[in-house]
DNA sequence: CTGCGCTTACACCTTTTGGTTGATGTCCGG
DNA sequence: CCGGACATCAACCAAAAGGTGTAAGCGCAG
């Protein structure tokens, strides 16, 4: 059996040199390379033939690792890309999974479930954090509060302070469908005003900040 | 010369050994243990005789790190408390100061900066990462930007989600009152909306959702 | 003692936001 | 193929928030 063959993708050299050491000490598994930019983690996922990419979401402060993750699974005979990072919010999740993630993991995991999923997304299979996979649960259970794509889209925009023309601006919509959407959000979220329904939805993770 | 007896304290297993792996290559140091909580860290510092406790900030999720810290350094020969952590707000950044912290560290830091940080520490000499010295700089600078107790009092509930007139009514104050608050932050902050305050205040660590 | 900044407060006016209703097109699943 | 969710936009009215000017009491440092 060959070894699995990993690339590591995190702007932080911490968290790079913790995910080399934690998981070289797996025999089945080879660390074939890390790299701190989202550029050369497309790069190399294409060049060194790697089984599986650790990929963070957040680099710099962006949220860069979503597209880094499109672009590699988006070829043929692509690695699985499992999204390591520090936050279960419904957006970063949602981002994730359709930019083609495998799995999602929080970086507080402990290592056997580390491993374990690394394992997982090898054999192809989807590897989701326990508490990443109730929110998903709970979204599901729940329509009336889980917000729709561009809601999710709208709202994080207005926790950052966006006026809604700012925001018609920035997503290319008349001021007037931004309205539409916040009607709607304020509408699941039970409150009235733009205030509120970021305070909650941070609450609740459907946003960060 | 002896070697630098170092303590580890963070929750995410990942992190620890990823410092245990980049502190290790150091020949004069030495990690003596590492911990996954504030508790923990209290007492094997006391017990271990070490001489830097690398402490995070946050334990799963609350700002437990800067109560553990004051607990440390408040014996008499104890360790020299860096602080290590993710985020350069204001406000993480004067809790660790002030419970006592020697150094304050961002978790992107390269290894190169993290060693010679230890050093200085063990030393007893003050260390501060260039980005949170320059925010420090920045705070005695510009006062203007440094919001009054009440109004950052109104500007928590307007986090919070309240609309002016509840404001007005959970402060025993006039609407008239509460929009003269937001107007002095709204000038010192540099924006023109209450979300925008929001956004503005939570990055810098002002207020904490 | 005398400013100065903080807090409180009011009036007037403009801009933004929220609430409603209605309408069109798309896409997906039964 | 059709209903339903989603996304888009419009027009209108009501309410909330923001902008400006003014001012009084209070505590504190020079």
């Amino acid at each position: 059996m060959t070894a699995i063959r990993l690339l590591l993708a995190d702007d932080h050299p911490v968290v790079r040199a913790g995910l080399r050491a934690l998981l070289e000490t797996e025999p089945d598994f080879s660390v074939v390379a890390d790299v701190a930019t989202p550029d050369e983690a497309v790069e190399l996922a294409a060049r060194l033939a790697v089984d599986v990419v650790l990929m963070d979401l957040q680099f710099a402060g962006r949220m860069l690792g979503a597209r880094a993750t499109a672009a590699i699974t988006s070829r043929d005979g692509a690695p699985r890309v499992l999204v390591l990072t520090t936050y279960d919010t419904d957006a970063d999740i949602l981002a994730a999974i359709e930019a083609g993630a495998t799995g999602y993991l929080l970086k507080d995991a402990p290592p056997e479930e580390l491993a374990a999923a690394v394992r997982t997304a090898a054999a192809g299979r989807s590897a989701l954090a326990p508490a990443v996979a109730l929110r998903l649960m709970d979204r599901v259970r729940e329509p009336s509060t889980a917000l729709s794509r561009r809601e999710t889209e709208v709202l994080q925009l207005v926790a950052e302070g966006l006026s809604n023309d700012q925001i018609s601006k920035r997503l290319f919509l008349s001021q007037a469908t931004v309205k539409s959407h916040l009607a709607h959000i304020y509408t699941k979220l039970g409150v009235d005003s733009r205030t509120a329904a970021v305070a909650t939805a941070t609450a609740q993770g459907i946003i960060r900040r």
